[in-house]
DNA sequence: AGGCATGCTGTGAGGACGCTGAGAGTCACA
DNA sequence: TGTGACTCTCAGCGTCCTCACAGCATGCCT
């Protein structure tokens, strides 16, 4: 997560610079107006921080420039106003959060991480093995650029498989995920479903993903075979 | 914009209600964690004002519960508390803005929207896929230069799909947001709809941009087939 | 080698799933 | 009151999926 600190005291910039980088972050800054807005128009930062008194151009200009140009990276602001209608303003000119100074250091980073969870929409990631890719939103499989079509069942068996790629996953447990099927299944389907899964996602290629565990269950190969 | 605002308190649930209200949205109350979690699950709030301080189950945990089930409705939580450890605890279980009491109104508005501001990014005032475009505006359909009539439920579904271009999009889903059906309702009228759809946008074209998962529901080609 | 356990696969029945045409109910409007 | 547009239910149909079964192949042990 890349971060972009506009602040133009020099110490604090420099804690705030040091605290984020602690957890986690990667960190530049700017320290006037046009410098914040120029980085920032680069684009590439996940958040901005972003202080209102600002040599030059302000805070609320910078927050108020992207805004028009279309650029919704999520912004922080800082001040050290607190009247409720310095707020507001803050958030009216397209800020997604205000905090006032002093501030808790605690609090920025909790801000910043709900900033952050909202910027980025809960869309599952891509799971892979090798050329092997499974995504999880359009529920399209593929080999390399082929598709791979699978059916409900089949997809199901491939994306637990895919969860634990490298791990031994025994039929009891493909049971238990796939079939719901609490302690009485019949093993027999999970190899069904193993060689229909094969046949579409190995065989072709000339390939063995699906790895058989004699005795403990099958192991998706981490490279896709 | 539908609001839900849980919050025990009769004279602080009404002033807030009224005062909303005004403000042009529509209101439901919840007095206490349990109805306000229902009410929640139900779906089709934009936002959830939630009260830390409750009767039963507390706001934390009302909060914790919808984000463990996956439900991102954007919450901003209201507490008497003001430690900073309370606020990034608010934070953490998911909630996107925290603000104390006793709060200013004129901050409370202007947070809500600022949060239902980044709920809703920034829509490209076209939606489309490939040569099929919607235009939400003059809600005016087109398979590329051609103008194609949708009644209100074609486009709605239409619409959704559009969204989720490129992603699965399950009947339940639709029949959610289009049918504001909760649980219950019989998916063969999505059938009938994504029928019809057919009828106008694909196969007087010769193309396929709405297409069957079977077993998980329908995806829109982000080609727009 | 022999015997047993384990895993693989072809076959086919039954059923779940999705699509569609027919038609009833509702509403707005002339 | 009649007409037309729209919404939605229902039942029938075809397709595809799922799974049980049984025979075969393979691996492992004595």
């Amino acid at each position: 997560m890349r971060l972009l600190v506009v602040e133009d005291e020099a110490r604090l910039a420099n804690a705030l610079r040091r605290g984020l980088q602690a957890e986690g972050f990667a960190v530049d800054l700017a320290s006037d107006g046009e410098q914040g807005l120029r980085l920032a128009r680069e684009g590439g930062y996940d958040a901005v921080v972003l202080d209102v008194m600002l040599p030059g151009l302000s805070g609320y200009r910078v927050c108020e420039r992207l805004r028009a140009e279309d650029n919704w990276v999520p912004v922080l602001m800082l001040s050290a106003k607190d009247g409720e209608y310095d707020q507001a303003d803050g958030l009216d000119v397209g800020a997604d959060d205000y905090l006032t100074k002093p501030f808790s250091f605690v609090v920025l980073v909790a801000r910043l991480r709900a900033l952050l969870r909202r910027a980025a929409p809960p869309r599952p990631a891509v799971l892979s093995a090798g050329d092997l890719t499974l995504d999880p939103a359009s529920r399209q499989v593929r080999r390399g650029a082929d598709p791979v079509p699978l059916t409900a069942r089949e997809y199901a068996v491939l994306e637990l498989l895919l969860r634990r790629a490298g791990q031994v996953v025994s039929k009891t447990d493909i049971l238990r995920h796939v079939w719901d099927a609490h302690d009485d299944g019949d093993p027999n389907v999970v190899e069904v479903y193993v060689g229909y899964l094969r046949r579409k996602i190995d065989t072709p290629y000339g390939r063995r993903a699906v790895q058989t565990v004699r005795g403990a269950g099958y192991r998706l190969a981490a490279d896709g075979g």
